[in-house]
DNA sequence: CGTCAAGGCCAT
DNA sequence: ATGGCCTTGACG
């Protein structure tokens, strides 16, 4: 029982902002030493410095603004510098778990009323040069929130420029003419979700049985784009944005991937506007202000946030990232031990064979060690993956000490 | 016992 | 200073 629209929308979040951190160059080892050492930068520009993977080193004070503007959290850096562990007093896990006890407890109705964005964290402003970039980061606090959804200019903004920006901190990127396809504004399904709310998400605790929550699910299956005219709508978009493009601008297939997934979220978005009660949505302050343009992508995760609980679309997303690196690993282990085996078989034939040829002569060479370095082979797919930038940690360890202690 | 998000270490 | 790799340790 997965909201599905969670699942993408958070999935593409952690994309883009993990893109910002590990591709183009925040870094999470820069943020993690500037707050620990209570490090202070000043630019010596006008504090819009571009960061990319290329120029990130030249403006320690905008690289780390940048930080802070995609929603790392100088509380995650533990002032208390314990390790390990997960963080059982940190406010959102407390939240968390007291939904949990909440949604235990209520067994049968849906629960009326309106959503309420109800902690809704206020946004933070970016210190200024004087202000004390570095609240007291209190011990067992949150990790890196990487959902936080702001982000801001790349050759695929995706993202309206946060709001607690100062003005023209980061440029704001052009919002694509209105997608390929014109805005859908369905009155229809708009009146249609204006019917009596229900539970933010039906989904989450098996098969609903109440009425009302089955009605949702109706109107969400009905209001679901066909998937094929999605697809057609978004490869016709993609061969335009080429042809538009000169020979030498030429989208690369990276970046011609980058496209199809704001496409793709778009669609999502306008999918999730149309019908997941977002006018019962209360739109304070910063919703407001994003809601201008046409990219709603912030508002929207806000609301899917808030409408299905800030931790459960974190814990999807992270979900579905370790299920993807998982895989991923799994892939290369395999590809590894082939490679491997193959090689050490060639090694060995090769020994043999040189071996046969000599030892009416060299007999003592009998005695060099059979065992070879690490088979070249293993290093060209390490260096693969290491260009894809996999986050290391123990999960994506593929061979190491770890192998050979267990060995 | 595996997971995962912190931390530290150290070659560059 | 940077960033990749490894260790830690609560949680489920």
């Amino acid at each position: 029982g997965r909201c599905c629209v969670c699942v993408c929308v958070c999935v593409f979040v952690y994309m883009y902002v993990y893109l910002d951190v590990c591709v183009f160059g925040l870094g999470l080892g820069f943020f993690k030493r500037t707050v620990q050492n209570n490090k202070r930068y000043t630019c010596v520009d006008t504090q819009s410095c571009r960061i990319d993977k290329l120029q990130r080193k030249r403006c320690p004070f905008c690289r780390f603004q940048k930080c802070l503007s995609v929603g790392m959290r100088l509380e995650a850096v533990r002032g208390d510098r314990m390790r390990g562990g997960r963080n059982k007093f940190g406010p959102l896990y407390k939240q968390d778990r007291a939904l949990k006890q909440q949604k235990r407890a209520l067994v049968g109705p849906a629960i009326g009323g309106r959503i309420e964005l109800e902690g809704f964290p206020a946004s933070p402003s970016p210190p200024g040069p004087g202000q004390s970039p570095h609240p007291p980061s209190r011990p067992y606090t949150w990790a890196y929130r990487a959902l936080a959804p702001s982000s801001d200019d790349h050759e695929a903004s995706l993202f309206s420029a946060p709001h607690h920006c100062q003005p023209s901190a980061y440029p704001q990127a052009p919002a694509p003419p209105g997608g390929p396809w014109p805005h859908v504004k369905s009155e229809r399904q708009a009146s249609a979700c204006s019917g009596p709310p229900a539970e933010p998400s039906p989904a989450a605790e098996g098969p609903p049985r109440d009425p009302a929550a089955l009605q949702l699910i109706d109107e969400l299956r009905r209001s679901e784009p066909d998937e094929l005219q999605l697809r057609s709508r978004i490869l016709s978009y993609l061969q335009q944005e080429q042809a538009t493009r000169g020979r030498q601008a030429r989208l690369s297939t990276f970046g011609l991937m980058y496209k199809m997934a704001d496409q793709s979220l778009f669609s999502l978005v306008e999918w999730a506007r149309s019908c997941l009660y977002f006018k019962e949505l209360k739109v304070g302050f910063p919703m407001a202000s994003c809601f201008k343009g046409s990219l709603a992508v912030v508002p929207c995760i806000r609301a899917h946030r808030h409408a299905h609980t800030q931790t459960h679309i974190q814990r999807h997303t992270h979900t579905h990232t370790q299920d993807i690196r998982t895989h991923t690993q799994r892939h290369t282990r395999t590809h590894r031990d082939t490679h491997t085996q193959i090689h050490i078989e060639r090694q060995t034939q090769t020994r043999a064979h040189t071996w046969r040829r000599t030892r009416t002569r060299v007999r003592t060479r009998l005695c060099l060690p059979l065992r070879q370095k690490e088979p070249p082979a293993c290093q060209s797919i390490g260096g693969s993956l290491s260009g894809l930038k996999i986050p290391s940690n123990n999960s994506v360890t593929l061979w190491g000490r770890r192998r050979s202690q267990s060995a």
